[in-house]
RNA sequence: GUGGUUUUAGCUCAGUUGGUUAGAGCGCCUGAUUGUGGUUCAGGAGGUCGUGGGUUCGAGCCCCAUAUUCCACCCCA
């Protein structure tokens, strides 16, 4: 049979993997540098965890997991019989892949509770499935770096999460992004202001779309929505709105003023930025954004997406704050924040702008030839040696033709071949091949270890 | 889930209105060079043309189904 992965999923190559643990690593870096800490969560989680916290669409998104054993004897006869898929799921599903971080972060919390201290601040890297339609940037495994807080309702720690953005995507070389930052209670109130707070998500899913489809675009959408030409009027000079974050605060500070939840969704907004302004940002733009509105429809305050201005992708990060995500199960009262970095959109980034080190690569930085059996012997207590000073060390495993070894270190693009033939062995003085000048020099094994150590 | 697109050697791709034995570049292997890769030269191997059906005297090319790739929606990292 022709061998094959399924749709959306992919192999990673030594190259790869390591470029991938290279953006891996610098995020976890600074989430800690931010306290915060790592935990684990299974790949599994019973499908009841997951149902209903997605939406209907995201329901259908959800990779299930069919139970073992003879389970069609035991599901329901009537919806068998019925051939209805969906009633017949949780007859034969109980369990499914997570489909992302941040459910099973709000199941760990309530499972935990009583293990950790409030507020409780943890990082988490791991894959993700949905069984979505493939597309660039776009797979049905991937992963995200989460960073959330629970138990702190400090803007505090949102101020901090346009900081990790900026330290982590900086440091893995990005110039050019923007944070663009938004609150939920904002689009709240100017739902309030239309006097049609229940199309609050049909607005913010129509004027999300301004890049995309433009104004008129955005008009013709929230017509089909159920806006009239009234509601677009009003609507008008908020996604129009531009200007520097401190203009837009002003307009929205005056058109808002007859609603609290704007009013607080304002003052929520400017308590983050004056935070902010105690820090120094290194590459990234922050954004006001009141078009900004995708993201889960659990975010009940500040709303975070990250895009690349450098190359053309799909949003690099999101995040937002949560008023009561443990709620659903059944711990009242705990607010959480927190923000998540697409690690694979990322790589396809800095592919794109040619961002990653060459040292990022290499990974054995000498091959010692193997000239025949007595050469073999000879060289096995150099390997152990190099190794031992902690340079990454092989010795090509059998005496094959020089011309063989030599382009197995050229594949592998090892910089040094250290060459041990019946000369070597005579004198103590060892051929050492510097592979990218192709220069060759005789050392004793004490100066090559001063040399790659 | 809707509409379109891609698939030919290990990789990137040619392949004429359906017509003899399906090609190129790169890579790979062998030798020139039994102690030297990356350059050069000579030679060689490698293909059920995504898969399964169908039309035809004859299919890489036409038709149907299916998988896969990428794209636009929907939604999202």
């Amino acid at each position: 049979m022709k061998p094959s992965i399924p749709k959306g999923t992919r192999d990673f190559s030594p190259v790869e993997v390591t470029r991938r643990t290279y953006i891996f690593d610098t995020i976890k870096r600074v989430f800690q540098k931010f306290g915060y800490q790592p935990i684990e969560t299974p790949v599994m989680e019973n499908l009841s965890t997951l149902t209903g916290k997605y939406g209907e669409e995201g329901d259908q998104l959800i990779f299930k997991v069919l139970n073992s054993g003879d389970f069609l004897s035991k599901a329901d006869a009537k919806k068998l019989e019925d051939r209805n898929s969906k009633a017949l799921t949780f007859e034969i599903s109980e369990k499914a892949l997570r489909y992302d971080l941040t459910v099973p972060f709000a199941r760990y919390v309530v499972m935990h509770q009583n293990e950790i201290a409030m507020p409780f601040k943890r990082y988490q890297v791991q894959p993700v499935w949905r069984a979505d339609r493939p597309q660039k940037g776009r797979y049905r495994e991937f992963y995200q770096c989460d960073a959330d807080v629970v138990g702190s309702e400090s803007l505090l720690n949102e101020a901090e999460f346009v900081c990790i953005y900026d330290e982590a995507l900086s440091n893995l070389g990005l110039n050019d992004f923007t944070i663009k930052i938004n609150n939920r209670k904002i689009l709240s109130g100017i739902a309030e202001i239309i006097g049609k707070p229940e199309l609050i998500v049909d607005m913010t899913v129509a004027i999300d779309k301004l890049d995309k489809i433009g104004y008129d675009g955005v008009v013709k959408e929230l017509i089909e929505r159920g806006f009239n030409e009234q509601d677009v009027e009003i609507l008008r000079p908020f996604i129009e709105l531009s200007g520097s974050n401190e203009e837009k605060l002003q307009v929205l500070r005056s058109s808002l003023r007859s609603t609290e939840i704007g009013k607080k969704g304002i003052e929520e907004l400017e308590t983050i930025f004056s935070y902010l302004s105690a820090f120094e940002l290194k590459k990234a733009k922050v954004e006001l954004d009141i078009t900004l509105a995708r993201g889960l429809n659990y975010y009940t305050g500040a709303i975070f997406e990250v895009k690349s201005n450098e190359v053309q992708m799909g949003s690099i990060g999101g995040g937002g704050r949560y008023d009561d995500l443990t709620g659903m199960f059944g711990l009242k009262g705990v607010t959480g924040a927190g923000i998540s970095f697409g690690a694979d959109r990322i790589y396809d980034v800095m592919l794109d702008l040619n961002l990653f080190p060459e040292s990022a690569v290499i990974s054995t930085k000498v091959l010692i030839t193997n000239f025949d059996a007595n050469a073999e012997k000879y060289a096995l207590p150099i390997l152990a040696k190099l190794r031992a000073e902690g340079v990454n060390t092989e010795l090509y495993p059998s005496s094959s033709k020089l011309q063989k070894q030599m382009k197995y270190a050229d594949a592998k693009r090892i910089p040094y071949v250290i060459l041990i033939g019946d000369e070597e062995i005579q004198s103590g003085q060892l051929t050492i091949k510097n592979m990218i000048s192709g220069e060759q020099e005789k050392l004793a094994i004490e100066s090559i270890i001063a040399k790659l150590a």
